[in-house]
RNA sequence: GGCCCCGUGGUGUAGCGGUUUAACAUGUCGCCCUGUCACGGCGAAGAUCGUCAGUUCAAAUCUGAUCGGGGUCGCCA
């Protein structure tokens, strides 16, 4: 093998132009190909940058050209040599770089290669596994460099608008206490301390706060968080967000400034136009009108309320689903009328993934006929009443669930996405932002048999629903909201509670008695006790916001080292058995045959 | 924990009871080639079909279990 000895990069591959005509330049990097015409050997060379053409020959220089013999893919080198225009006829309009090429006067070989397990280049069509496996040559590809760059982009654009808003980049404990209010916990044994345990953040929710008890009135940080549920597309173990809180605003003020960051993200980096203000309505709207508090707003196909049309009628089903409280909505699908039947027979299984017993429909057909399999419980006016109702006109299909609202709003509006998808109604270019505003403080656990938390505990209420907090604890609402893209929830915050007898009352709403609220908080409330000044904010799933970005399927394609469903990492494989030895200094006793030897 | 999809040379696929010594593409290796850029030509090597068990005269192919990967529901305050 050669060394750099006496070289030094001059140029990145792809920036290499038309400017540098006649210059010597040394260039570093893997081959990404190598073309040999026997007595003239052509190599692309990449780096993070792209590819330049590398033209070795006898005539230029015979060492180079005799390693350039013995190139293989990915091997890596150094490259000296003189920037020349191609002749017109060899030019490669492809190429950002397909105008010149480095008539190569020396050529080092710096590193050999195995041959790699796929080809490093983008669209390629390999097992997820085999790229996690050998993800340091997956993230080689382009389309990977690309992603991990935006990356740093975004995140250099919010530290940018935030270094200059006043805000201070602190950080917070890993090790923290367990909570085990929410998501479960990742724990970590304490040595020191035996048969004790940390836990990793679920998010830097309680420090951030009492930051601004602290006074340093706007933080931020990008935070790692852990959660120990089961992966997604969009939700791995650790992930990452951008936190920040701030304090002495309300919550238009602090709407408005992260409206403006989002602004000033997407212009930096994509050069995108976020229109302000984005968009907001409240969680009643969306439930009652998407079924969804994270609303897909690319497409409308909003939900109609049929209930009191169909409430008297003969048709059984409904009607003792009403009697019960239940409801009847439906949707539009513009010009689905002639859908067959077979399909229809689909959608019916696909709602009931989603808790619906069934599914009622009518095409509107363009001749002026109706057809629907509860005509003879209806009759056509009644149909035509309901079809009006829904805004349909001839040509379009209208889908009916009934239900609890629950099961109505999961399954309508898990078909209205369906049916957008189906019927092309979804611009992937678009950017469809909206605030969802004034959430529910509790929902009802049938589980736990209580309220819990929607946001989280330290979520403050609407002022005027204060009394209802012990009365009517499913009535009050939160100063809380959550920006969604393109039906994806890209963060979430509110307004925090800053008075300890407020935050007493709320642990009491979701049945935490006092004892267990100082075991678990009591540093906080203490903390409350101290001069807390009103405070709130918000986090961002930085991973989601990158991957939608750049239209990816997955927040695994915009995270440098991701795990796989079952939270492993194919490369490192890691979680692992430990030794014996490392166990009994954490106090820890495991069977025999489950220690690393 | 439930449901759905996938597992065949290095990679991606075909084959889905017996005309298969498992096919094709690409990659790899060897020889040839001075203008290619998915270079080209000739030749070669390379898979006991994830694993185990069963059905059968016969299994990559059917059945069951299991392992692994992906999606999703539950879960994710």
């Amino acid at each position: 093998m050669d060394t750099m000895e006496g070289l030094h990069r001059s140029h990145y591959c792809a920036e290499v132009s038309e400017a540098d005509k006649g210059k010597e330049v040394v260039l570093t990097g893997w081959v990404e190909r190598r073309r040999d015409h026997g007595g003239l050997i052509f190599i692309d060379l990449r780096d993070r940058t792209g590819i330049v053409q590398v033209v070795a020959s006898p005539d230029y220089e015979q060492a180079s050209f005799d390693k350039a013999e013995q190139v293989r893919t990915e091997y890596v080198l150094v490259v000296r040599g003189v920037v020349r225009m191609r002749d017109a006829d060899t030019v490669n309009p492809k190429m950002k770089t397909g105008t010149i090429e480095i008539r190569c006067e020396e050529l080092r070989i710096l590193n050999s290669s195995k041959t790699p397990p796929f080809y490093i280049e983008d669209n390629i069509d390999v097992d997820e596994k085999i790229r996690l496996k050998y993800r340091y040559l997956d993230l080689r590809r382009p389309e990977m460099q690309n992603n991990l760059i935006m990356r740093h982009k975004v995140k250099h654009a919010m530290r940018t608008f935030l270094n200059g808003h006043g805000f201070i980049d602190i950080e917070t404990p890993e090790l923290c206490k367990s909570t085990p209010e929410g998501a479960r916990d990742y724990l970590v044994p304490s040595r020191v301390n035996e048969g004790k345990f940390y836990a990793l953040p679920q998010s830097p929710q309680i420090f951030k706060q009492l930051l601004m008890i602290s006074g340093m009135d706007r933080y931020y940080q990008i935070a790692r968080c852990f959660r120990d549920e089961d992966l997604r597309a969009d939700r791995q173990p650790e992930f990452t967000q951008l936190d920040m809180e701030m304090s002495f605003m309300d919550q238009e003020e602090i709407l408005t400034l992260v409206e403006e960051m989002v602004h000033y993200i997407f212009k930096e980096t994509l050069g995108h136009d976020v229109k302000l203000p984005i968009h907001r309505m409240t969680w009643d709207y969306a439930m009652e009108n998407y079924g969804s508090d994270k609303p897909d707003l690319r497409f409308d196909m909003k939900f109609t309320d049929v209930t009191e049309l169909v409430k008297d009628t003969d048709f059984k089903v409904f009607r003792s689903v009403i009697d019960n409280g239940g409801q009847v909505k439906a949707i539009n699908v513009k010009g689905d009328a002639d859908i067959p039947r077979r399909e229809l027979d689909g959608l019916v299984e696909y709602v009931s993934h989603y808790g619906a017993k069934g599914l009622a429909w009518i095409g509107f057909l363009e001749d002026g006929t109706l057809k629907s399999q509860i005509k003879k419980f209806f009759g056509e006016d009644k149909l035509l009443e309901i079809g009006k109702a829904c805004g349909a006109e001839k040509g379009d299909l209208v889908l009916m669930i009934a239900d609890k609202p629950k099961v109505v709003a999961a399954a309508l509006g898990e078909l209205r996405k369906e049916m957008a998808r189906r019927m092309n109604l979804i611009d992937e270019n678009e950017f469809a932002f909206t605030w969802v505003v004034d959430f529910p403080m509790f929902e009802y656990s049938e589980e736990e048999k209580r309220y819990v938390a929607m946001h989280h505990p330290f979520t403050a209420m609407r002022d005027e629903d204060m009394d209802k907090l012990e009365t009517d604890p499913g009535h009050v609402y939160a100063k809380a909201y959550d920006l969604v893209l393109n039906g994806i929830e890209l963060g979430g915050g509110s307004l925090r509670i800053y008075q300890p007898d407020v935050q007493q009352r709320v642990f009491k709403a979701i049945g935490l008695t006092p004892e267990e609220a100082e075991q678990k908080f009591g540093f906080l409330l203490r903390a409350f006790e101290y001069g807390a000044p009103p405070h709130g904010g918000l986090a961002f799933g930085l991973d989601r916001m990158i991957m939608l970005m750049l239209k990816r399927k997955s927040i695994r394609d915009v995270i440098a080292f991701p795990k796989t469903q079952n939270a492993i990492d194919p490369m490192s494989e890691a979680p692992s058995t430990v030794a014996l030895k490392q166990l009994h200094e954490l106090h820890i006793q495991v069977e025999e045959d489950l220690v690393s030897k």
